[in-house]
DNA sequence: TTTATTTCGGATAATATTATCCTATTTGTA
DNA sequence: TACAAATAGGATAATATTATCCGAAATAAA
């Protein structure tokens, strides 16, 4: 369904939301440890959240991710697979076709297109600080 | 979503549906032509669509695949993707951990099961039947 | 200003997926 | 039986995804 990268940068901003709560920063190291995914490969993930505004990088000594509270709620589960797996899962054909396009529809485009509307409103619902909360109050794990 | 193997896999087994309607078989050059797919590689996942029974092949002159008309009714989607993708689609975690498991889930998890169980009732309430009969009606298309 | 810390970003490697090629095997027909 | 037609399947190649490594740039503090 997603990449392994957007799996990673999910569970990633969740955890860097918890600890942005508590005016934490944290590192790639932190978070590929609390996440359980490969550590360089989750610091060029994040990267790529911090070039679409996801989460905040701070340079230098005491630096590292963080996200704006006021930002943490605001922050929805789409705009994450958006930056880092762009639309397709949106838009995109379900069989593969160049567009997917109701004038000339492949054969699973009305029954497909129902199941992509309700992940995309799913997606488009979900904030960070409920994934985030959770977590907080032990009710889901990042891993394992 | 799907691979590109298991959308080459659906394509492909609605138009041997398409056919095997008018007791023709089809050949791996054919089908590739008709779907808009890599024809070697079509050929691949038939072979894994015949190891898996939704399609039957026939070697030798005026040989080709087919599937029986009393079961193109019968077959379903989930049939096809299952063959290819497995059921990863149907039971894995949508963040990747190792089990998708009521007792420990993930940040997405209650949110994820409902599309997922969305997705996997359509894929096992699609027969191939309805999807031929659109294209042979003109209603859908499986390529460009 | 020097040093330690930390993200950034390019280069490279490992693995998985997608795609191609060539030969073997099967089967109908002359 | 010999031949032609067709799928099966192994070997290989191309590409995309996932993963690692290392030095550059930025920043705070000594
Ligand atoms: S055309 Fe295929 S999903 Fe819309
Ligand atoms: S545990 Fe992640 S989807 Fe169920």
């Amino acid at each position: 369904m997603f990449s392994k990268a957007c799996e990673y940068g999910i569970k990633a901003a969740i955890f860097i939301a918890i600890n942005s709560f508590e005016n934490r920063r944290v590192s790639p190291k932190e978070i590929s440890e609390e996440i359980d995914s490969p550590q360089a490969f989750t610091a060029k993930i994040l990267q790529a959240l911090v070039r679409h505004n996801v989460v905040k990088s701070v340079r230098g000594a005491h630096g590292g991710f963080e996200i704006d509270k006021d930002k943490i709620a605001k922050t929805k589960l789409s705009q994450i697979v958006y930056a880092i797996d762009g639309d397709s899962i949106y838009k995109g054909c379900g069989l593969g076709l160049h567009t997917c396009d109701e004038n000339r529809p492949c054969p699973v485009h009305n029954k497909f297109k129902v199941v992509r509307e309700e992940l995309r409103a799913m997606l488009e619902n979900t904030s960070l600080e409920q994934l985030a909360l959770d977590i907080k109050s032990g009710v889901t794990f990042l891993k394992l």
